[in-house]
DNA sequence: TGCTTATTTCGTAACGATTACTAATTATCA
DNA sequence: TGATAATTAGTAATCGTTACGAAATAAGCA
């Protein structure tokens, strides 16, 4: 099954249809499953294949897709929120690098925390469903190189 | 020495006054060392010792508190930034647990992540000068007494 | 002490991201 | 087909935050 059709499906159970627009926004975050669009670039992607697809709707999918757990909403303290589609199984495997000279996001998929999980579990009567782990610092190459000037780097602030 | 001179002494580092209006924002964050107050929230207490200090003035001293690493800025999601003092030697021991079921908002200092680090600077050649960690999830004692009439918990959301 | 200049504060206007609202459009289904 | 519900578009309103100009305060110096 392919991605679209699966998200469909859980459109569809919760009673939910997947029109047009949500499709060409949902195809958008597939297109770039890499980054982490904010609503302004998503709608500003979108608008390429669907030009009058309004902005409240994409507020309004990506809300909505975020209430299905299809993606993840996210705030890198840049003043916007960013999205990030999400498989289940990487619930627990998903943390980020952010570098301070160029900016970069990097993300890390790795079951580092399962045994601070259990852990919580433990010695805090806490059950974990989700958590966020973000490293901020900066990569040996660039603060030798200078990568400022690096074009992959996309910057989050 | 006491925290306000601690202070104090950090403000004339760098060359700024710790005016009458910043000390008594500062007491604010002294005397709620346990929470993450929010910009309106520490608005709300210090009217009490300061009627007349000005909300830009809040913003203006928890930038600047930010900016000399004083407190540590914080979002938790729920549209407001969020501030939490800091001492020196905690920035790599510093976790939330945060509680779905009464939004009750725990830290944990712990050295928990002391060995990832370096495993980023070994594997990803990246230096890590700050990080984050939340987990969400529930109290077990929540789950089954429903906490939420709980008055210590305080909802972040 | 007085004058000058820089810093800080105050109040509020402006800004930008997000949400709310109304009318119009589209799908559902009896 | 016709009635009802869901969805969308466009825009106004909201809310947290920032910017700005004027007033107040502090610092430097003759």
């Amino acid at each position: 099954m392919n991605p679209i059709e699966h998200i469909a499906q859980q459109f569809a159970a919760q009673n939910y249809k997947l029109t047009s627009q949500r499709e060409a926004i949902v195809q958008v975050l597939l297109d770039n499953e890499k980054d982490h669009l904010s609503v302004e670039e998503v709608y500003m992607i979108v608008k390429h294949s669907y030009p009058h697809l309004g902005l409240a709707t994409v507020y309004r999918t990506l809300e909505l897709l975020t209430e299905l757990h299809i993606v993840e909403k996210m705030n890198f303290g840049d003043g916007v929120a960013r999205y990030d589609l999400r498989g289940d199984e990487q619930a627990h495997m998903h943390h980020h690098l952010i570098c301070n000279v160029c900016g970069k996001l990097e993300e890390i998929k790795d079951d580092w925390l399962v045994d601070l999980e259990s852990r919580l579990e433990r010695e805090y009567g806490f059950t974990v469903t989700d958590h966020r782990l973000d490293f901020k610092g900066s990569y040996n190459s660039c603060k030798s190189t200078g990568c400022k000037k690096d074009k992959e780097c996309k910057a989050v602030s």
